[in-house]
RNA sequence: GGCUGGGUAGCUCAGCUGGUUAGAGCGCUGGUCUCAUAAGCCGGAGGUCGGGGGUUCGAGUCCCCCCCCCGCCA
């Protein structure tokens, strides 16, 4: 069987983060899978280095656009080649080959009525050269991105007829349910496609860096609009339109992306791959962002998860193995030192590390190191069946991209061996001279941590490369066929003492994210508070606790609230202060809080102060608030309290 | 605002077409073994299954209303 795989190709604007790690990770997984089970296997990622702002980065550096393109594509091939991914190929869109696919294809769509010509009509702004819909411009059809003013500009573009293809995608993803993974998405695409397609604009006449159009048309000014030239990626890879050997592995059977590109995957590219007249891959992958620390990464939190870095401290098949494990395909993944230490600890280090160090002591004490699986189904015929059972189960989860079930499941494997080993004491056994027992469950155990290796080969294979060394065998697909499908046992061999493959972790190994430190300060044990004699406050301005207490002030909770018009700064509030009617009030918070989060939660107010007019409106009191350089925020109670509460 | 999906133990989640005392892993905790990486194994605590109505002999599971969260779209 041939089985294709592919990540997108990463976009060659910036440098490869854990989500590009993640898909990748994947994608191998799978790939080396397949290989394993003896599938015809081709993996694919690549890099996508077309398009304006590619352009304009190597201006500002200063350098020829395909150098910048290089070197940027180079860091992306450097790290795969580092984390050891096992792609077959990894294709660049500045590939001649994929050129000339790529206008291949635009020819054949455009022989199939799919490609016509018109204008492309939008809001253009000038300074930032870039068309915006109608939806994104700002209030008075402003630029997004800059404020300034944007213009209905025409510009003469290629189309394809999406609109066309409406109906049969609809078709095509009620005929094939497993074609957009996890089942959710399916749902968002639908509901996206129901609503409508739009002709989508091919080419663009304002940047020369892409795919130029067919020579046959003669339209020197066009270049290939984004979509069509990466997506294209996937079938140039294998040739189309050149050499075409490799295409009989097309249609591919996973291709994996982030769920921010789901839309380009399930609908533009069938679209185009039914123009062509070639098959739909079988799944679509989409899966889920990680965030850090329970929050979105970003530059300039600076709380951005560098993969080099993760793998460089802890390493990258404990890496991978914890982002495969942690998050269920499809869900976004919080990463944090502390749950991949967990991960770590219990699963890798307690479960499967001790257990190989368990049947290594006991070998090298009982038998020097001498394994011998003569009697294993004689003693625990039961233990086999159970492992049997459950590696036989495995195969299901990833059909689904189900990862993380299949190592939870992969994982009681290690739990039957643990168990057995408790519950037949080969210790005992040795004292009273059942020698051929104690033997025999060492032996079980080293047979179930063949097998599991062999099935946890896909996702850290080096280690299991390690594991199967030391109990004297090579994953192979050889080993597959032996151990899992035919459920045999390993020959006697003499077992490696090697050292612990996972050390227990007990700290971070590297430093936090700049907003952790700040959170996980407070930890650190608290010295002992020592009672001050004399007050430091000075004297000046003091007041007495009655003076205070003539301050009124309540915990309110805010009904509702909208901005006032023509002003910047100022939001009308209606907050409930447990009195008959909720109070008016004025607040200068609008640059630090929209109206809408505020309603429902808590303020703290001044109730007694003498109503005012602001911009003449009636304010009935005044909301309390902290600022400081980096901002204004609002005083609150830490838990709701009834409105009206008073406060001192 | 429209449409999905979801709200179940401290945390992350499983619970199919309604049926005995609601489950798993991690964490916490008591015990126990000693081959082992302060690992393993056994046991325990902890849940009015978002709230309120309803259908039913019986509802986490079905229906209605409400609240809240994620996502997609506008």
């Amino acid at each position: 069987m041939k089985n294709y795989i592919t990540t997108p190709i990463y976009y060659v604007n910036g440098e490869a983060h854990i989500g590009h790690a993640y898909t990748t990770f994947i994608a191998d997984t799978l790939a080396r899978h397949s290989r394993l089970i003896g599938n015809e296997t081709y993996f694919l990622t690549g890099t996508d280095e077309h398009g304006q702002k590619i352009e304009e980065a190597a201006k500002k550096l200063e350098k020829p656009t395909q150098e910048f393109a290089d070197e940027i594509s180079a860091t992306f091939r450097n790290l795969w080649d580092e984390f050891d991914i096992s792609y077959d190929q990894f294709i660049r869109t500045t590939d001649e080959t994929h050129k000339k696919g790529v206008q291949a294809a635009f020819l054949k769509m455009h022989e199939n009525g799919d490609i016509y010509k018109d204008f492309y009509e939008g809001n253009y702004c000038v300074s930032c050269e870039s068309f915006f819909p109608e939806s994104q411009l700002m209030d008075g059809g402003g630029c997004p991105d800059c404020g300034r003013a944007t213009t209905i500009v025409k510009e003469e573009s290629y189309f394809f007829r999406l609109s066309k293809y409406e109906k049969p995608l609809l078709e095509y993803y009620e005929a094939h349910p497993e074609f957009i993974l996890p089942k959710s998405r399916r749902n968002e695409v639908i509901s996206f496609v129901k609503g409508g397609l739009n002709d989508l604009s091919v080419t663009r006449t304002s940047f020369s860096w892409g795919v130029h159009l067919p020579e046959s048309l003669n339209e020197p000014k066009h270049v290939m609009y984004v979509w069509l030239d990466a997506l294209m990626n996937y079938v140039t890879a294998l040739g189309y339109g050149s050499d075409e050997a490799k295409m009989d592995f097309w249609p591919a059977n996973v291709q994996l992306v982030g769920k921010d590109i789901l839309r380009f995957h399930a609908i533009y590219w069938p679209a185009f791959l039914m123009s062509l007249g070639l098959p739909l891959p079988k799944h679509i992958g989409a899966h889920g962002w990680w965030t850090r620390d329970g929050e979105k990464m970003s530059k300039s939190k600076g709380n951005v998860v560098d993969p080099r870095e993760v793998s460089k401290h802890y390493g990258v098949e404990n890496f991978r193995y914890f982002m495969m494990r942690e998050v269920p395909f499809g869900q976004d993944g919080d990463f944090s030192q502390r749950a991949l230490i967990d991960r770590m600890n219990s699963d890798l280090s307690n479960d499967l590390g001790n257990l190989l160090n368990r049947i290594i002591g006991m070998s090298e004490k009982y038998s020097d190191f001498v394994i011998d699986s003569i009697n294993v189904e004689k003693y625990h015929s039961k233990e086999l069946d159970d492992a049997h059972t459950i590696l036989s189960s495995l195969e299901n989860y990833l059909g689904e991209l189900q990862l993380h079930r299949y190592l939870e499941e992969l994982w009681k494997v290690f739990t039957i061996g643990n168990k057995a080993i408790e519950e037949h004491a080969p210790w005992v056994k040795i004292k009273e001279g059942r020698n051929d027992e104690a033997l025999a469950t060492v032996a079980l155990v080293a047979n179930l941590l063949a097998k599991a290796s062999v099935m946890l080969h896909s996702i850290m294979p080096s280690t299991t490369a390690t594991i199967a060394d030391a109990l004297g065998f090579e994953i192979t697909t050889e080993s597959y066929t032996k151990l899992i499908l035919n459920k045999g046992l390993l020959d006697t061999f003499t077992i490696k003492k090697i050292p612990p493959l996972f050390p227990r972790v007990d700290e971070p190994l590297m430093q936090e994210a700049p907003k952790a430190m700040i959170e996980e300060a407070p930890k650190v044990e608290h010295p002992v508070l020592e009672d001050k004699k004399e007050s430091t406050v000075s004297l000046e301005g003091l007041i007495t606790i009655d003076q205070f207490f003539q301050t009124s002030l309540k915990i309110g909770t805010v009904l509702n609230a909208q901005e006032v018009p023509k002003s910047s700064k100022l939001l009308k509030l209606q907050v409930d202060l447990g009195e008959d009617s909720p109070r008016q009030i004025i607040a200068g918070i609008r640059e630090y809080y929209s109206a809408e989060s505020l309603i429902g939660t808590q303020v703290c107010v001044v109730a007694n102060l003498k109503p005012a007019k602001l911009m003449g409106m009636l304010s009935e009191g005044m909301i309390l608030a902290a600022k400081d350089a980096d901002g204004l925020c609002l005083i609150r109670p830490e838990k709701t309290r009834l409105s009206g509460s008073s406060v001192g």
